[in-house]
DNA sequence: TATTGTTATACTCTATAACTATA
DNA sequence: TATAGTTATAGAGTATAACAATA
């Protein structure tokens, strides 16, 4: 288990200060264990609500007020349209979301939010704020929205299509 | 394939607007998909020299001057110690680094990189800061040091033992 | 012919437990 | 007894290919 938190390693062993390497400042490295730290953190408050990071972003888009289609989610979250069916089916299973027909193309289905995912997805949120804040414990409230903007214009800069 | 380059889909379906949802300002989410996009990249740059992020990181480590143990590895790239294992074998393999015996604690053995290691980290180096480059398209050299201090802010606030 | 959603499959990454050899 | 490294295994995440229904 990654997270050490033992509280016990006294012993310095080698001695060598990693944190001081050239690899700490190494972006790849820093955003790769920043989301690690983040993402065991909100599915550890998930869980109890049945849903991880990736089931709560997708409910989270479908009580958006103009429904996507799953090509979209998929283009959106960057994630493949096949696994988008998979993450709708357990949503759906759970009676969370339901996928209904698009009169304009029937292809095309929509997926949207039940009342039940409605009233879930606020809770899951709050739960994920909590997380996000632990993590977050380091930074200012100013630092967490420079950075928020600045992930922004590393996401937004890839056009999802051109 | 989730990396979207095809060009083509001047559909609009449904015309939601995903990039305007709530969503898309939350930091979970938006460390989740820049991770999975600079990731991406780097594992492309990568593979020619049979290298991933995770073995690169790891390589780039074994040439710091001060040799860590595993556990000291395990702890600052936040991985089980069983996967490091894992990682050492295949860059050991490739003849990369070598496991020499540590007089002081025969358990403790450290890994260190060969001169073949060497050299190709400083390839994979520069071929990272190429991809990285890209997915920083969008940031000004100044954010980007932003960026990298304030993850830091993050990953440093948790001490790897306290 | 092209696109949406779907199924299937294989591979990587992550999590957990248990074992061994040293201390 | 405690720790470093290791092995084994199962689950989650990711990447590709192919297919049916619809446009």
């Amino acid at each position: 288990m990654p997270a050490k938190d033992t509280a016990a390693s006294s012993t310095p062993l080698s001695g060598a200060d990693l944190w001081s390497s050239s690899l700490a400042s190494h972006v790849p490295f820093l955003i790769a264990r920043a989301r690690a730290l983040m993402v065991r953190r909100c599915n550890q408050a998930l869980r109890p609500l049945g849903l991880n990071v990736r089931t709560f972003s997708l409910l989270w888009l479908t009580t958006e007020p103009v429904p996507a289609t799953q090509r979209e989610l998929s283009d959106f979250l960057d994630l493949d349209p096949s696994q988008v069916v998979a993450l709708i089916d357990d949503l759906e299973a759970q009676g969370l979301v339901e996928r209904r027909a698009n009169p304009a193309d029937r292809r095309a289905r929509q997926t949207v939010a039940t009342e039940k995912g409605r009233r879930l997805c606020g809770t899951a949120q709050a739960a994920v704020d909590r997380a996000t804040e632990e993590v977050f414990a380091g930074l200012t409230k100013g630092e967490q929205a420079q950075l928020t903007s600045l992930l922004l214009g590393i996401n937004r800069q890839k056009p999802s299509r051109a």
